[in-house]
DNA sequence: TGAACATATGAGCAATTATTCATATGATAA
DNA sequence: TTATCATATGAATAATTGCTCATATGTTCA
């Protein structure tokens, strides 16, 4: 017969988050999976910048700029203020950069 | 004339970490990035666990945890003993906890 | 109003990837 | 050895997704 761990199974399902929130946290995780976005946020570290310069400065088009943006931004990733034609883009919250910083830790420890 | 920021670009290209860095932060994202991977490192919380019991816990089939466990451990994100017929998977170190934890943090804050 | 600049967006394509299925490997006990 | 349990793995499929291209929206200035 199989062996059993029903005794181990409820103990861990009963620490575990719900659901809902599993799948949000594998979907908050999955925009910093993208070298791009990283970039982004990364040129974002210190101080805001528009569109048009964080396209140069990572070589690419301002539409997959502008597309990669949208995400960062409905996940509340990044903020936005408007001046004049330009748009510029900050970090939202300090958790961008600690996340960033522990994946950075991991590897180069 | 489009508008010039060559003298920010230069600067943020200064502060930006290698491209290949950059690229195994996304890769590193990137396998937080599942929700099956979340719910195992969960999992793996609090005590080491054998694959079926994963399995067991997520409703899931031993294939499919044993190919993303193959992953946790390529990443260096969880690690393994074997007893006898059974393996049992833990999480490699506290980079782990603590990335979910801020990951976390963002989303209930 | 019209022209130029800055950004946003929708559709489509190409590449990646998580799961399934079948099967292989490894270990134990009879 | 043979049977069974535990895990690993290769191939194939289905779904997701990042970029491009064309175009739309919004702003400023002449």
């Amino acid at each position: 017969m199989p062996h059993n761990h029903d005794a181990l199974l409820e103990h861990v399902k009963a620490d575990m988050p719900a659901d809902e929130l599993l799948q949000d946290l594998g979907d908050l995780f999955k925009i910093f999976g993208d070298t791009t976005r990283i970039k982004i946020m990364y040129a974002l570290y210190e101080d805001e910048m528009c569109v048009c310069a964080i396209a140069d400065l990572l070589g690419m088009t301002q539409s997959a700029i502008s597309h990669q943006l949208k995400v960062l931004k409905a996940a509340n990733l990044v903020e936005s203020r408007r001046e004049g034609k330009t748009i510029y883009y900050r970090l939202a919250d300090e958790h961008v950069k600690s996340i960033i910083a522990q994946g950075y830790e991991h590897l180069t420890e």
